[in-house]
DNA sequence: TTAGTCACTTGTTAATAACAAGTGACACGG
DNA sequence: CCGTGTCACTTGTTATTAACAAGTGACTAA
């Protein structure tokens, strides 16, 4: 069950779909939303409000971690935990995250951030 | 034929998670970038480089017109054909795709923006 | 009459997500 | 030492969605 042909085949060479092709479903970033916020454990990610399935989750951090997005530390011995935590590149999401955050807060009626996510996002955000 | 439950059900009060329930796809964002340089027929749609699947398309646009980001008008009769065109609830995602794009341009050597786009993407960024 | 275009729709199969349960390594309490 | 519990996953199974292929209806032009 080596599951690993993984072509990397760009349907185009637009910076949009390329985007796409990495982050663009419903959960890779909710994930960064919540790197950027702090958290840095599986179990907190797990336990969010929108409750992520776990198999979900596992497979976007790899993914994550493999795109150089994010990295994966042991953070304590007997027993072994990680920490995740974004990466230099990461943290350059926070701009699209803090766009999609604006636009969701204009056209969904009662959705609010989380305030110390506001402010992380309005530290790029000019207007 | 009961046609949709439409339980529009929000898995958080988070306005990322409910701005990726709607745009959090492959696709979506792709057509509005067509949508953004001006394209309008579903044929031209159709015959982007990425070469999207039609029964995606059309289930997108629909779904883009019930949210009123899309309105569907014909433009001529006989036989009837329908033009695609932002409403300008639409065109506020242009600082999101505009986030995206300038992240994959830094992110994925090799992928450019098409000139055209680029200058309404620059219109809403600064920095 | 025949061929062709456009904007879809309708299958059918492949891939992905969601849900449920299980696993291994350890800590702690009795 | 033994059972119970936690954490971070993995493994299965079913449901939903995407991808691919083909067909349809309303025309136009030859």
């Amino acid at each position: 069950m080596p599951r690993k042909p993984k072509a990397e085949t760009r349907r185009s060479n637009c910076p949009i779909a390329c985007s796409l092709d990495l982050v663009g479903d419903r959960w890779t970033l909710v994930i960064v939303r919540d790197l950027l916020r702090g958290l840095t454990k599986y179990g907190e990610f797990l336990g969010g409000e929108e409750g992520i399935p776990t198999n979900v989750l596992a497979e976007r951090l790899v993914r994550l971690e493999e795109a150089r997005l994010v990295t994966k530390t042991p953070y304590q011995q007997n027993p072994v935990r990680f920490s995740y935590e974004l990466t230099a590149k990461g943290r350059t999401l926070a701009p699209v995250v803090g766009a999609i955050a604006m636009w969701g807060q204009k056209n969904f009626p009662g959705a609010a951030l989380d305030p110390e996510l506001r402010k992380l996002v309005e530290a790029h955000a000019n207007s």
